[in-house]
DNA sequence: CGATAAGGTGAATCATGATTCATGATTATA
DNA sequence: TATAATCATGAATCATGATTCACCTTATCG
């Protein structure tokens, strides 16, 4: 998705650097960072975040819709994994367990979002919805295989990843995951 | 837990009016309500709640507090139901709906101190600790009487409690809430 | 190699919000 | 009721942080 035209190759660069400060300071420090300090750990100067992103909710916007697209993509690789033979209740299984860091981290940055103005208002582009698609497919191909309760709904997996406790250890969040993939499994209604 | 001594009259008042609306306020507008916004809706001036509470964070965990204090009320509550009779498993059940909106709002507040220094740091006081003891015994005896997983510790249920989801609505929640439970139960490890 | 438009810089501006404090009420006693 | 503590008030102070803009740099292209 070019800009208007090509970008000055230093422009792209920069670009990618802020981005990528942002989403780790956001992540690390909360949702107060100052604009400056991520300026400073991309090592440009502010005015050039705002010749990128005009405001910072634009620049959050961007940082939580780069982790829709990560996340968009580790579904479909685990799509491509059911398609090569793997059991989709162990491939949604894992999946999640793979999307828990980035739900993890991702919360901390709508925590930034919700902080400023509309949280939700944040563009939720194509890619949230790409995410959300793959994941009603291997959804239904997990209920076929009948690893998972049958009124499970992909709401209630979205709710499962806003619900990643954000600030625990590691370990926390695997057991976590365990107890609440337990509850998505067949056995139950 | 009368102050150094007796507190006069009015000032006992204001204090309560405070500390409502510090709850209600943060609770209803997140992290970054101004002091002024709280002093207003107690219908006192900012300098009375100063008087009170030497800095914003002291505010915010005294609200923390009062929290807890209700969520170990609710506890000894469902303790007694059961000691009356009722099946643990379903008291702990009930209890964990019952305590769901207050820990929804309490993780609001959580935002909030969160979102200033030390979140953890704040009290954490002898309330906390009461609400854990009683969870402690009501679990061991939902255990005994064979409705919950044999390796579920009262870290679990917290967790729980931490991660409600705290902006959804209140249908949402109870879903949330039918899918964790079920993830508790025994029928599983 | 220039010319030039795209890109970068950072001090200055403006707004918001916590906290303080000199001054004016109220309540609780003697 | 008179007086001393206690309380309450809210404008002023101070700090922080988003955003702007007039003025330099540099990539790109003939």
């Amino acid at each position: 998705m070019p800009r208007a035209r090509t970008l000055r190759a230093d422009a792209a660069r920069n670009r990618a650097k802020i981005l990528e400060a942002a989403n780790d300071l956001i992540v690390e420090h909360g949702p107060d960072v100052p604009m400056e300090s991520i300026a400073a750990a991309a090592g440009v100067a502010v005015g050039t975040l705002y010749r990128h992103y005009p405001t910072k909710r634009a620049l959050v916007g961007a940082v939580i819709e780069s982790h829709f697209t990560h996340m968009a993509d580790e579904a479909e690789a685990a799509e491509a994994r059911i398609a090569a033979g793997e059991r989709a209740t162990d491939a949604l299984r894992s999946l999640a367990y793979r999307i828990m860091d980035g739900a993890a981290h991702n919360q901390a940055v709508k925590a930034a979002a919700r902080s400023m103005g509309a949280d939700d208002a944040l563009h939720h582009g194509s890619e949230l919805q790409r995410g959300i698609d793959v994941l009603a497919r291997i959804i239904a191909a997990a209920k076929a295989d009948g690893g998972l309760r049958a009124d499970l709904t992909v709401e209630d997996l979205l709710l499962f990843f806003k619900t990643v406790p954000v600030d625990a250890a590691p370990a926390v969040r695997a057991r976590w995951c365990e107890l609440m993939l337990d509850g998505f499994s067949a056995g139950r209604p």
